[in-house]
RNA sequence: GGCUUCUUGGUCAAGUGGUUAAGACGUCGCCCUCUCACGGCGAAGACAGGAGUUCGACUCUCCUAGAAGCUACCA
């Protein structure tokens, strides 16, 4: 034990250089104004030039919580960790996020002298004054200590625990350096080891306590008793100690990180004790799950070896950022999907989006279900809507069928709107994506390669040669739909095939088929599929002549 | 190995001692004067397992199993 003098000598040399008090910070950073229900949360990835589907995922959480209530969702850079500094990142990051209509309200990516930056700044690299300064206050209190153990020693301690089966780490008589006389600390900084600033625990092992998560509720969680790196040798804080000088001083109420963090929060619970900071509220989230083939259960979804976790995979697919929010929101708030579904014409960022509604286990992402929520969200959409979210992407994606693609805008005006219903009793859910929505028309433009032939003819060749001759032949293009269709049923009956569909089902065996074969032999020769929305007005929209031909090319095909 | 958390149909999930255990996606069937889509109707399908507590347990307790996470001078 060192006394008090000691202490604050130690102090001293440990840290020459601050010259200011944790009273200093708490007066420049004062608590804000919130009204009732505000909420501070944030955003807070380190800079690896990465944002994948997960921080996606906790950002919408954080952000709704903000915003629900007045609060503020700021952006903070954890850049402590060197290694995985990329430039860029942080635009990246903004970018990524403003795609999906999240904006921060302060933070990184704003000027530093932005009025409303008075938390800055809000690089961890750019605050070690700060953590310095409480780090100081700690030594002085004897809540700290510099440990200049090697590697080797500390493996050589953890091997010792193994053998002896004790919990692995730095505490008690296994922390090498916690009970030195200032002399011997002096002696080592002199000799110019390096070292790092350890915690002095004052937790005690097998010790629990009630820790309260704002989703998973009330827990029991071990003490910690670890005398954790505080600083590490160059300087700079590690997570542990920078979240809670961050968050204190940047005055975060509502703490939302994943579920990795959960055997960390006795840790941070101490810290925030021992520096005599009010402890904020903790909501642990599930992680995105994904089915894995191989051991045919659920697992992490991981960056390394799952591509739909990067948010480019997305945008390559042209899914709407609208769609990905909602199908988001619906895994994130129980509640969610049946309150969209009870107020389909309300703005999403009026739902009462509340941290207990989150889940406590992982959820699986389901493809599925996203698809489901695109078809219907993108068939609220007007024509126009559709149409200039198709042109941004395609700009990007495909720039050169683009030029194809939107040669005409009417026509492709026309052609979504048949595939959207628009006019229709009830409108058609068929559209996903992008790239889905051009492949499934891409036969209105064979210049863009697509010239049929998808699905293959049911019928014999010889039938269908004939069928569609005779279809070419009678073919008036002033023909209004029903007349047009009444000339499919004629077709039919002249070659065998029943004209009236229920008849048929009815009685088989006795016709080869029925119109609806018919008119399929002719869907497939102009459009190259076997699903398609009406044929008469998908004629109409391409004209004559390319029905012409799409069917001429058909049939050569068949020769 | 140790520690922590989680566990309702294939998936997402309501549910807080008494329910015929919601709903959505997916799947299947039927209907909707051409396929598909839309829409309608219907079907199959679940409380991880075992002990307790209780008149009564999906709900409370314990054990087991499975899954996930942590066990760094990474976050």
């Amino acid at each position: 034990m060192l006394t008090e003098e000691e202490n604050r000598k130690l102090a001293d040399i440990l840290f020459p250089d601050v010259d200011k008090t944790p009273e200093y910070w708490e007066k420049k950073y004062p608590y804000r104004k919130l009204a009732k229900k505000a909420e501070v949360t944030r955003m807070a990835p380190s800079p690896t030039g990465f944002i994948h589907l997960g921080n996606l995922y906790s950002a919408l959480a954080d952000e709704r919580i903000a915003h629900r209530h007045g609060g503020v969702f700021y952006l903070r850079i954890e850049d402590t960790d060197a290694k995985r500094k990329v430039e860029g990142a942080v635009e990246l990051v903004i970018n990524a996020m403003r795609y999906f209509d999240i904006e921060f309200d302060e933070g990184a990516g704003l000027p530093d002298d932005d009025p409303r930056n008075a938390y800055g700044p809000y690089f961890q690299r750019q605050r070690v004054e700060i953590y310095h300064t409480f780090a100081r206050s700690l030594v002085e209190r004897g809540l700290a200590y510099p440990c200049f153990s090697t590697e080797e020693e500390l493996d050589a301690v953890r091997r010792k625990q193994e053998a002896k089966e004790e919990p692995i780490g730095c505490y008690g008589k296994y922390a090498l350096w916690r009970d030195r006389s200032l002399a011997e600390y002096e002696e080592a900084l002199k000799s110019g080891k390096e070292h790092v600033l350890r915690l002095r625990s004052q937790g005690t092992p097998g010790k629990e306590f009630v820790f309260h998560d704002e989703i998973k509720g009330d827990l029991t969680l071990p003490e910690n008793f670890h005398d954790i790196v505080l600083l590490k040798s160059d300087g700079i804080p590690t997570y542990h100690f920078a979240h809670a000088i961050d968050d204190h001083l940047m005055r975060t109420t509502l703490v939302i990180r994943g579920g990795e963090w959960l055997d960390s929060a006795p840790t941070h619970v101490e810290l925030f004790q021992v520096l005599g900071f009010k402890l904020p509220k903790y909501a642990h989230t599930a992680h995105l799950m994904k089915f894995d083939e191989v051991t045919g259960g659920k697992r992490k979804l991981s960056k390394r070896k799952d591509p739909e976790l990067s948010l480019d995979y997305y945008r390559k697919d042209g899914y709407h950022p609208y769609c990905m929010k909602v199908y988001l929101l619906t895994l994130l708030n129980s509640n969610f999907e049946e309150w969209h579904n009870q107020n389909p014409d309300k703005d999403i960022n009026e739902f009462p989006f509340d941290v207990k509604n989150m889940s406590k286990s992982g959820a699986l992402f389901d493809k599925d279900k996203l698809h489901n929520i695109c078809k219907n969200e993108l068939s609220r959409l007007s024509e126009d809507e559709v149409y200039d979210f198709l042109e941004g992407w395609a700009r990007e994606f495909e720039p050169e069928k683009a030029k194809y693609w939107f040669a005409d805008p009417e026509k492709l005006k026309a052609i979504l709107r048949l595939y959207m219903g628009v006019g229709m009793k009830r409108r058609r859910k068929d559209l996903v994506n992008a790239s889905q929505i051009f492949s499934l028309i891409g036969y209105f433009f064979p210049q863009t390669g697509d010239t049929g032939g998808k699905d293959p003819f049911s019928a014999d060749a010889d039938t269908v040669k004939q069928v569609l001759s005779a279809y070419l032949e009678g073919y008036c293009h002033d023909d209004d739909n029903s007349v047009w269709f009444e000339k499919l049923k004629a077709l039919a009956e002249r070659f065998g095939y029943c004209p009236d569909v229920k008849t048929y089902r009815k009685n088989p065996e006795s016709y080869k088929g029925s119109v609806s074969d018919i008119a399929e032999m002719v869907r497939i020769a102009v459009t190259g599929r076997a699903n398609t929305p009406d044929l008469w007005s998908i004629i109409h929209i391409m004209g004559e002549k390319s029905m012409r031909e799409r069917i001429q090319t058909a049939l050569d095909g068949l020769a």
